[in-house]
DNA sequence: CAGAACCGTTGCATTGAGACATGATTGCAC
DNA sequence: GTGCAATCATGTCTCAATGCAACGGTTCTG
């Protein structure tokens, strides 16, 4: 329990120590759009469990602060494509650099055995994690 | 990384998996007064970094909610002491519950001596994330 | 071509979070 | 007792998220 709040407490840092104001909701949408490329809104609003209109929105916010790129398709003029923008993408890896750096610099206050035994645990951990198959994992910050 | 990300994901699922209506601040305020004990509305305010009307008004929905119990001090009677209720109590318990019951699920996956190694290094890598005294800690979910 | 099916957007409404300023009690020092 | 400080509560405002329903293009099908 303490080892997953202390995770959790990193990540919560990580997410708050970016100064671009971005919601939660809207950052997991950055991340769909970083994990699956291009989406179209309604696609978004699926796997983020929302409606479309809700998506809709979303997307103008993002828009709105440049973190994504909304463009009609030109094969089917109906759909639309979202993008992460260059600096939607540059926010999402930033968040991720700064949670590996948090983690690093944790891990590096261990002696050199304890850290490669933990290192090597949490490998396991994620392989056991990733035997379940879960629909929403990845969605997550 | 990726183990980071696993646990994020039962913890999300643990506190998804309550049907009670709870947002993530009120699910805040209610882990605070679960550490912390009975708490004044201003103390929550600055425990979640928020002003006390905001406080004020979280509690007027925990309140409708009955997760928690605001009661004036007899002592001083201009302060008012917010307690968990008994609903409450049982709502933080029951997340914590499923939380632990799903990373043991995990862990039941693996056999015994991976198991106890990644249980060692959980328990290592909370030790060195405790040694960084960090303010927020522990008021996460 | 006409209608159906699809896709995204928009209007309208609700809820929660959050801030700031203001008011109402209460306690304390003088 | 007066005055000041502490402590909440309230009024008012803004913004994000969210859903439902209705609308407007687009494509497909007969």
């Amino acid at each position: 329990m303490t080892a997953s709040r202390a995770l959790l407490a990193v990540v919560a840092r990580s997410l708050a120590s970016v100064d671009e104001d971005v919601t939660l909701p809207q950052y997991r949408a950055l991340i769909v759009l970083g994990q699956r490329g291009a989406q179209r809104p309604a696609d978004l609003a699926s796997t983020l469990a929302v409606t479309p209109s809700t998506a809709t929105r979303m997307c103008d916010r993002l828009v709105t602060k440049e973190l994504v790129d909304r463009d009609r398709v030109a094969e089917d003029r109906r759909e639309v494509r979202v993008t992460l923008s260059d600096r939607g993408r540059t926010l999402v890896d930033e968040v991720t650099r700064r949670r590996r750096a948090e983690i690093a610099g944790l891990l590096g206050t261990l002696p050199q055995a304890d850290r490669d035994a933990v290192v090597d645990a949490l490998h396991t951990f994620a392989r056991a994690a990733g035997e379940v198959p879960e629909p929403e994992w990845a969605v997550l910050p």
